[in-house]
DNA sequence: CAGTGGTCTAGACCACTTA
DNA sequence: AAGTGGTCTAGACCACTGA
């Protein structure tokens, strides 16, 4: 592996990408964890038979996808979804002035059932497989914004428990990582406006048939396999949903 | 700027990060313009000063945020907007089944006046300042989905002119870019549910309070600043806004 | 202080493109 | 065949961190 012409062989991917996968299986694996230090670039070169150069390629590029944080002076860290970082990355909603506010949730009901056909369809699951069907409701500054129906392997959240009818500052996700070992790392949304029907009016305390923003989002985790998916109903009265196109 | 040190310099920027300061620079003055096939690394570097390993990185970021496109054993090209690049990149409404449809354009009304006071902050001009307001129907498969209320700085884009009331496969900013060198470099977006009025019923035929899904994008050229402020309602019955987080 | 990632250099071979 | 970017290596010095 050291002669760059191995690259040629059987395996055609550059030497960085599979240093990349090699990593990415470990964490899989789960031999390195979210918070763990990684071994430095150094030995990470010499355990792989590669230059440090190509070590640190691999390095940053997983760095710019958020996969590990790398610290000056410290070392490299396989990244873990905080508070703060999962709302940054994955909470889209700010209110009019383009501020971000800390949302809050309450988990209305959580129960397990056997999938529904599009669950199971967008789940990417056999028909009928058991799935979490959960029903949140958050509030920013007090006031309920966002109405979310989510479905979940139930494979993947064994013995999922969640404290129901209270307001909590929750990031589901970083329960995700932490309860769970799921890691969630990307996620497809697809907006549309919708009128609320009698279910979203009571909850978010708008008339029926109000404008709201629906977010269909399936979330992915490190393997690339679907992990949740979730349908919120937004009242965007007096906020909007920000994004950035580079 | 050989000596590595000299970076501790009265000027802390890597070397890399000023190399590519000097790139942005060459093609705001226009030495450089969109489709123009940049000197290779090994000259770049020559001419900077620096090794090739330097300009590499600062080209290799460029490339990433799509400011050129690099092309094996061809060359580093300054990036042009083809109907296809603009379309994929600012273009994010999709069917039913994800597909990307590519849209017409019929400009209903085109005038210049002052600025009221919403445009003249968001594009950052003084109050009462000469803009171009433009009226867009956009299609697709034929049918009206889009309405676009478009504002531009008037001294941008002097005597702007286009054909009304055809419907065209056009991309503005590939007009941006071809007739008034102003490249969009990025934008800004956000999404809300608002009920349609009069004028957006008649345009996309639906009912008076049908819900739109409303995108309000500020785009922003090479330097940063504002260049296009555009507020569209879109009919999403039957499409989606597509978004991807990673 | 020792160890880490951040930056920079120099040089090699490769794959790809055009001529 | 000549020139380009793509990959890989080796080694240097820097700034930052924690003990």
């Amino acid at each position: 592996m050291n002669d760059s012409g191995a690259v040629s062989g059987p395996d055609f991917r550059p030497l960085y990408a599979q240093v990349r996968e090699l990593i990415i299986g470990r964490m899989l694996r789960g031999d390195w964890r979210p918070g763990d230090i990684l071994p430095s670039e150094g030995r990470l070169a010499a355990e792989f038979g590669v230059s440090q150069g190509t070590v640190r390629k691999a390095l940053d590029e997983m760095a710019a996808q958020n996969l590990v944080v790398r610290r000056q002076g410290l070392g490299t860290f396989i990244a873990r979804h905080s508070q703060q970082h999962a709302l940054f990355h994955f909470f889209h909603i700010r209110d009019e002035r383009g501020v971000k506010e800390l949302p809050t949730g309450r988990v209305l009901q959580l129960r397990q059932r056997k999938a529904e056909r599009a669950e199971a369809r967008r789940l990417d699951l056999p028909p009928r497989s058991a799935v979490w069907a959960m029903r949140r409701l958050r509030a920013l500054r007090g006031k309920p914004v966002i109405l979310e129906r989510i479905a979940l392997p139930a494979a993947l959240f064994p013995g999922l428990e969640l404290p129901l009818g209270r307001d909590l500052p929750d990031e589901l996700y970083v329960l995700y990582q932490q309860r769970f070992g799921i890691t969630v790392v990307r996620a497809e949304e697809k907006l549309r406006a919708v009128a609320a029907d009698a279910l979203d009016a009571k909850s978010l305390g708008v008339a029926e048939g109000t404008p709201l923003l629906e977010i269909d989002r399936l979330a992915r985790g490190l393997d690339g396999r679907p992990v949740e998916w979730r349908l919120s109903r937004c009242n965007s009265a007096h906020h909007h949903y920000y994004s950035e196109i580079e």
